[in-house]
DNA sequence: AAGCGGGCCAACCGCCCTTAA
DNA sequence: ATTAAGGGCGGTTGGCCCGCT
């Protein structure tokens, strides 16, 4: 657009004291400067300057230039206007479908928009939102196509789950954990299509709206460096409807205690109704399966505060305007919690391969993928079992639940308490719940799986015994991870592959082991530089920093005492692969 | 032709977060 | 620990364009 074009006569020359919007007086002399339309002068030397110095530190513009404009303007000017590759003109039907979509998940987040729509700005983004939803505003027309709603009903449904991430030191945790096939699903539909920069601490969920609320939940964590971790724990009294999209979870609703558990509480209790003040029953009376290792007399010594947290008006939150129902919102508004923590303020990375290959998303891409091929192969025929997405989203809360954790609790078979331990280890827990909710399948013989999940800063390891755990009763047992040579991988990775670590564990019952089997696994072990440089943590908070690749083709995993074979990781019996971008190379 | 209003868009404002001193 | 500066982000404002009456 021609800069001329929109000069107002009375802004052209309007000048300003201010430094941008700053209320922060500054220091040495009061340059006067000018608002108003940019003129291709001012576009120019600009321009030049950008490509003299570079992008960033804006207000040295105007001190170094002759630009009597505020950095703030400045930084605005080259982004919207004169930074490279920025595409122009009306959004094309595709940028405009994605545009909906992002707004049905994200709300208002224009940035968040921009940046996965290359050339666009979250200006134009947010300008086209806004005439877009005036013009259907006035046609009585809903925001969202009513394809889109039921798409993003099943995201939606799919986003309610609980997202535990561990996310450096961190890990989140939100109740549809509770069906992990759901949760699969999302995760797997946002494979490759999540850029965000990590948001830290920044907590969000599924489109959820939390009204009112308080829930608590536990989550066990190995010890990991419980002297960098410093955990505060907020229940947060959501008293509002806000949109919590399927941003990266952050660092909420953790606490640690002094064992080194980390715990996380949840206390489900979310309304099926638009009408706040009616509340239907909760399922399972409440309480969710899949607690079963949480509710084991850990009690939260974490600080409780209630707050509000402000979040934008969801997409999918609006009532339609002819029906009054929550668009995407079958089984209604579930609650949250956030328990806030952790002093540490990761490094923005890029969630793509974060998300792509993180935790859990690879917990559950394998044991889909264990599922469906035991699906496959035993032809059974559950029709509990099978939840569509359709049937997701057309179920209700309730029944969402169920199926989807039935479905995952099968999926986890044969091994279902000892993997579902493992599964309920690793994922949060939900307080009062229990997988006996759903009948165990029946154990087959032995064998196990190592499950290696790692992102780039993570990586846990969890065996999955696809044996009962009638079989492992009463023995000890260890493991040992040793590796033989180590190439050119870093010194701290090939230190730990070379170095055995056993961890030795007596079971004795099925609940000791559903526990101590998922306890397996290198403990933590301080770098040979320094812990920034290096850490391994045990389960749950193993992470490798820095760019450490290590190597496990030549690496050997024995667990001892249990008459299981050892493995070496080429001959892993199951899905062992890593994820891509995980950090780590095979 | 003039007036009006909606659409579009650039720019500003205020708040907030991060970082460095 | 505190404070100031820098910068990001979402909301809002206001001017121009354009079609309609």
């Amino acid at each position: 657009m021609n800069d001329n074009k929109m000069v107002p006569k009375d802004q052209v020359d309007s000048i300003s004291t201010e430094e941008g919007s700053s209320r922060r007086s500054l220091s040495g002399d009061r340059k006067v400067l000018k608002k108003g339309p940019w003129t291709p002068s001012e576009d120019a030397i600009l321009v030049e300057y950008v490509k003299k110095h570079g992008e960033g530190n804006w207000n040295a513009v105007q001190r170094n230039s002759m630009l009597l404009r505020s950095g703030k303007s400045c930084r605005l000017r080259w982004a919207n206007h004169l930074r490279p590759n920025l595409k122009k003109g009306a959004f094309t039907p595709e940028e405009e479908k994605m545009i909906i979509k992002m707004h049905s998940r994200m709300g208002n987040k224009w940035a968040q928009m921009a940046a996965r729509l290359p050339g666009r700005t979250d200006n134009e983004i947010k300008n086209y939102w806004n005439t877009r939803i005036k013009k259907l505003q006035r046609a009585g027309l809903p925001i969202y196509p009513s394809n889109m709603c039921f798409q993003d009903s099943d995201e939606y449904q799919q986003r309610r789950i609980v997202n535990c991430f561990v996310q450096q030191n961190e890990i989140l945790q939100s109740r549809d954990l509770n069906n992990p096939d759901v949760m699969f699903d999302y995760l797997n539909s946002n494979r490759g299509d999540l850029s965000y920069s990590l948001p830290c601490p920044d907590f969000s969920m599924g489109s959820m709206i939390c009204q009112g609320y308080e829930s608590q939940g536990y989550m066990y964590m190995n010890p990991v460096d419980p002297v960098k971790q410093h955990w505060v724990s907020e229940t947060v009294d959501c008293g509002y409807h806000g949109t919590i999209y399927n941003e990266l979870p952050s660092t909420d609703q953790f606490q640690i205690e002094s064992s080194g558990k980390i715990q996380l509480t949840f206390d489900l209790d979310y309304q099926h109704d638009p009408d706040p003040t009616i509340k239907i029953p909760e399922p399972f009376g409440g309480e969710i399966p899949g607690s079963q290792a949480f509710s084991n007399g850990n009690s939260s010594a974490s600080r409780s505060l209630s707050r509000t947290v402000k979040l934008e008006l969801p997409s999918l939150q609006y009532r339609e305007p002819n029906d009054g129902s929550w668009s995407g919102f079958p089984s209604g508004p579930p609650t949250a919690v956030v328990d806030k923590h952790f002093e540490s303020s990761p490094a923005t990375v890029s969630l793509q391969s974060e998300w792509n290959s993180g935790l859990l998303e690879t917990l559950l891409h394998e044991t889909h993928a264990l599922g469906s091929s035991k699906r496959h192969a035993s032809e059974k025929s559950d029709s509990s079992a099978a939840t569509t997405n359709e049937e997701v989203g057309e179920s209700s809360g309730l029944n969402l639940y169920k199926t989807g954790w039935k479905e995952y609790y099968d999926l986890f078979s044969p091994s279902s308490s000892s993997a579902a331990s493992t599964f309920n280890e690793c994922m949060p827990p939900v307080v009062g719940g229990s997988f006996h909710e759903f009948p165990p399948s029946k154990a087959t013989s032995g064998g196990y799986n190592l499950l290696f999940f790692s992102h780039h800063l993570f990586t846990n390891f969890f065996l999955l015994y696809s044996a009962s755990h009638e079989n492992f009763a009463g023995k000890n047992y260890s493991l040992s991870i040793s590796a033989g040579s180590h190439g050119d991988n870093s010194l701290a990775v090939a230190e730990y592959l070379s170095t055995p670590k056993v961890e030795e564990k007596h079971i004795s019952s099925s609940s000791d082991f559903s526990r101590t089997c998922t306890l397996l696994g290198p403990r933590w072990i301080e770098g040979p530089q320094s812990t920034k440089d290096y850490s391994l943590t045990s389960p749950l908070g193993q992470h490798f920093c820095n760019d450490h690749k290590p190597s496990l083709s030549e690496a050997t995993f024995l667990v001892q005492g249990l008459g299981l074979e050892s493995y070496t990781w080429d001959k892993m019996p199951h899905a062992c692969q890593m994820p891509e971008n995980c950090g780590i190379s095979e």
